[in-house]
DNA sequence: TTTAAAATTTAGACTTAACTAAAAAAATAT
DNA sequence: ATATTTTTTTAGTTAAGTCTAAATTTTAAA
């Protein structure tokens, strides 16, 4: 069994991974908001149990093992988000910090019946993907509305990072996640897109074409 | 805020207090499985945030403080134990060990969002009462069914101590807490009750009426 | 390519919450 | 009323996970 925080220093690898391979004491410090002689012990630690690989000076990666075990996490992570948002109303900003309680709570069976209550979510409430129990993560075909031609069709699933402000617009609208979107056109002039999405016609400027996410389905 | 620790002390005081008012160490160090010397240590460290009463070699009991703790804590428990058989599908028994672990998580919004999800239960699944958030518990009108008379109704609220086995006899009669009893007759001969709970007509001998909790509205 | 700066690790200290063993106090029995 | 047993506390140790400060290694610059 993993103690809380060595489920945390796993998580930051994972995270920081997406990045670079390797990854730097010195940026898991930053991302845990912890000293770097705190890391490196923890890394030792973690290579000792075989979940990094860990090599002095040279940085550390996810073994095989640690890559699983974090994304079981993030699996729990995320399935507790969608629990939070979907059935006891919160809104999307106020997840993240309880989630993180959550996603260390210890029951197999727990995080499948949960899973199960919530009709087997792909996406969280933030539109990021949902690993299944043996750490798969569905590839899912991400595009961003720009990149849409006329009478294709997507399924909101996100906004790009540092957009959050994007969230409160789509709010405002109306529009959630899960959401169906058609191109109906696109003005040449100003890359305006008209869409229509719950049957509503709108207009969404290029700036938010380029920083909203779709899966779609081609 | 409170470690797990400190809250684990409390709960535990908590509920040992329910038979005696002072309470020994040892007793103390039997309930959490700990020994008797890490109990004084965390005594005095309640005691110094004034979460109890406690006097070297005389025993400790909670102060109003430390049982409101206590009491929110007991609230969590109970409400995540109602979440996980209400609307995951765990069994009664299987629920202790997560719900120990929930209780712990710390967010006074998550906790009355989902005291409202699941319809501000006033009973968790094993029939024990369920605080509310200023550690206020519904005085129950708790009786014994055999305490009834005739054509008295009542709520079924659990079960007395040690006696599991007759909970999975309710069970596999498909009876619930929370289901509704009307004593229709009671037989001199030898005690067994005619009852009717969901227009059923069941029949109880003398020892389930023993031990079956009812809440009676009189 | 030597030197200065930045990153990383080591060494040692601290905190929390547990433990063991020994000492002290309280309860019980003779 | 004293001796014995039981309970409780004290004193000192341990492990996990953090920290600071100093030493070491790597990287970048002159």
């Amino acid at each position: 069994m993993n103690s809380q925080s060595e489920e945390d220093y796993l998580k930051a690898l994972y995270h920081l991974q997406m990045e670079s391979i390797r990854v730097t004491t010195n940026s898991i410090a930053d991302y845990l908001k912890m000293k770097p002689s705190s890391v490196t012990d923890m890394l030792k630690k973690l290579a000792e149990k075989n979940y990094v690989n860990y090599q002095k000076y040279k940085g550390t990666s996810l073994s095989k093992k640690g890559k699983l075990v974090a994304l079981q996490i993030i699996r729990k992570h995320r399935l507790w988000e969608t629990f939070l948002v979907e059935k006891l109303g919160f809104g999307w900003g106020q997840v993240h910090l309880i989630a993180e309680q959550l996603e260390h709570i210890k029951s197999e069976e727990l995080i499948e019946k949960l899973d199960a209550f919530l009709g087997n979510p792909k996406y969280d409430p933030h539109g990021d993907p949902i690993p299944n129990k043996n750490g798969r993560i569905e590839k899912m075909n991400q595009k961003l509305l720009i990149e849409l031609k006329q009478n294709q069709k997507g399924i909101i699933t996100g906004v790009k990072r540092g957009t959050a402000s994007l969230l409160s617009y789509l709010d405002k609208e109306n529009i959630k996640l899960g959401d169906a979107v058609k191109v109906l056109e696109i003005i040449e002039f100003d890359g305006t897109f008209i869409v229509e999405i719950n049957k509503r016609k709108l207009t969404f400027s290029e700036k938010i074409c380029q920083n909203l996410l779709l899966e779609t389905y081609d």
